[in-house]
Parts: structure tokens; sequence; C-alpha cells
DNA sequence: TAAAATATGTCAACATATCTGACCAAAAAT
DNA sequence: ATTTTTGGTCAGATATGTTGACATATTTTA
């Protein structure tokens, strides 16, 4: 039987930090941004999903954020005050309201994303392809394993 | 010369939003034991901090943390009221005080970690020792890297 | 078709965690 | 003796989240 050392509560505690301070550092590049036009780490979290979402309805993008509807709300209405996004109707269900980018919203998402960018891009880039792989399918699996 | 798809915008967003779940998921597991006793997030991260960093001074944790003395001070006030964590002064130099887990402390962050473990440890156990490695060693490049 | 469920939006009050700025005291370094 | 460092505190502001109540339009269901 392996020692399986990688196992060990110390080991699961590094795990524990790194990922603290790897989500700390990615997602503080951006704040500066952000904060010129009066957004937030909420306002940004939004964005990215819905870039990445485009035609997402409010109830899908409200079971990934995880809060409250009135919380996403004050956020989605300053990201449409900015014409950062807009929402258009479901023809197939006009309760729905889809959103996506608006004009400003792909300038803006591109000059967020590439302050974010350059951080990821260079431990990557330091990485080996398979260092990649290995590494998004830990993340996946810490995602989407029960506690 | 090869392809990097891995290094492709797309690649990175998917990184950036492994990320931000990652963290979550793993952060969200210890909250109601957390607020049985009317602690926190902000709590929380101290706590894990001084628990890996047993004797840590306030600056030392102030630069870790990353936010500022005001804050941090009501987080060290809560656990210290609530015996989780004690001062003690440097005998080198009297000014600094040092942080250790008090008697409460060893058996609420046992608690708290056993609470995160599982869905780090149940993620690792169906990973192979290279992928946690390769994993460990791009979240430190994150980490470390410059934007 | 009438009733129930769904999707979205809004108001108000409150909780938490952060910030800025000002100020203080003890101890150490210069 | 003065300056710097370390830690603590007060007060007010901002950002993000919560609960709970309620409203409206639309779709689904009984």
């Amino acid at each position: 039987m392996k020692d399986l050392l990688y196992l060990k509560d110390e080991q699961i505690k590094d795990c524990i930090q790194l990922l603290l301070y790897a989500y700390r550092e990615t997602f503080s590049d951006p704040i500066e941004i952000l904060k010129k036009n009066s957004l937030g780490a909420a306002h940004h979290r939004t964005l990215h999903l819905i870039e990445r979402n485009e035609g997402i309805s409010v109830n899908e993008l409200l079971l990934k954020l995880k809060i409250t509807k009135q919380s996403l709300n004050r956020v989605l209405k300053d990201l449409k005050r900015l014409k950062i996004i807009k929402q258009i109707k479901d023809e197939n269900d006009t309760r729905r309201k889809l959103l996506y980018l608006d004009q400003n919203g792909k300038r803006f998402y591109k000059e967020v994303f590439e302050s974010q960018k350059k951080r990821i891009f260079n431990a990557l880039k330091e990485s080996d392809s398979e260092s990649v792989i290995r590494f998004k399918e830990v993340l996946k699996r810490i995602i989407n394993g029960k506690k």
C-alpha cells in the first residue's frame, strides 16, 4: 500500500491556503479598473459569468452565483445603467429576460480580463500542457465533489 | 512550434472561473460551524493563518491577509474573547505580540478544518500523486507570478 | 378556463466585512 | 532626544450580502 503522503492533513491545509491566495491574487488584479467605473467584485463576478454564458437567464445566473436575487438585481441595475449588459426577452417564454453584453460590455470586459489574464497566462506558460490539464482536473474535482 | 492551446483566452477564462468556484466551495463548507460561534469568513481566514504560522506577529499577519489593521483588530478581538487565540509578548521586542491558538483554538480549528477537509481530501484521493504535485505547482505560480 | 407556479423586479431593514482617516501609547532604533 | 515601529482604538463610509414582504407578467397545470 502506498504512503499517500499527499493525503495527509498538512498537505490538505497547504491546498486550502494555496486556493485562498490564488483566488485572492487573481481577483484583486482588476479591482482598480473596476473602481474607476464605481464597480466592485460582485459586478466583476457577474460580468464574468455573463461573458462566458451569453444569453443566460437571471435565474440561471442566480444558481451559479449563489446569492439572492435582491443582491443580484442591484448588480444588474448598475451594469445596465453603464450599458455593459442588456436584457432581451426570451421569445419562447417572455417572462425570461436573457442577459448579453451591451455596447460597452465587450470593451470593458476585455479591459478587466486582460488585467487578470497576465497572472494566469504567465503561470500557465511556465507549466507544461500536462500540468495545466491536471491542474484543471483537480479544481473540477474540488468543485463538484461532495463535502 | 507547439500550438499552445492551453494558453488561449478561452482556456484562461476557464481557469479563472474554476478558481472562483473552487475557492467559494472550499470556503463555504465551514460557514455554519463558524456561524454557530458568531464568527465569519474573516475569522476563518485569520484562524487558518495563525494555525499554519503559530507565533506570527500582527504585522506579519496583516501582510498575509492584505487587509487593514482596523479590520484585523476586530477579528482578533473576537477570537481572543472566545479564547480561540492568545497573544504573547515577544521577549526580544515587547512591542510585538505573537499570536497562538488558545485553549479553545485547537478544538475549534479542528472542527472547522474537518468540514473543509472532506472536499479537498476526496478531490485529491481521486487524483494521483503526480496530479496533486502539479496542481500545487500551478497554484504557486499563479500566486507568486507578477501580473 | 381558473388556479397555481415561475421569472423577474422592487422596497425596506439589517448584518457583515471591508475601507479611510485620525489619533494614541509603548518600545525600539537612530 | 527624536524618530520609527508595532499595536490598538474611534468614527464614519462603502460594498455586499441577508430576510421578508409584495407586485406583475407569463406560463403551466388541474
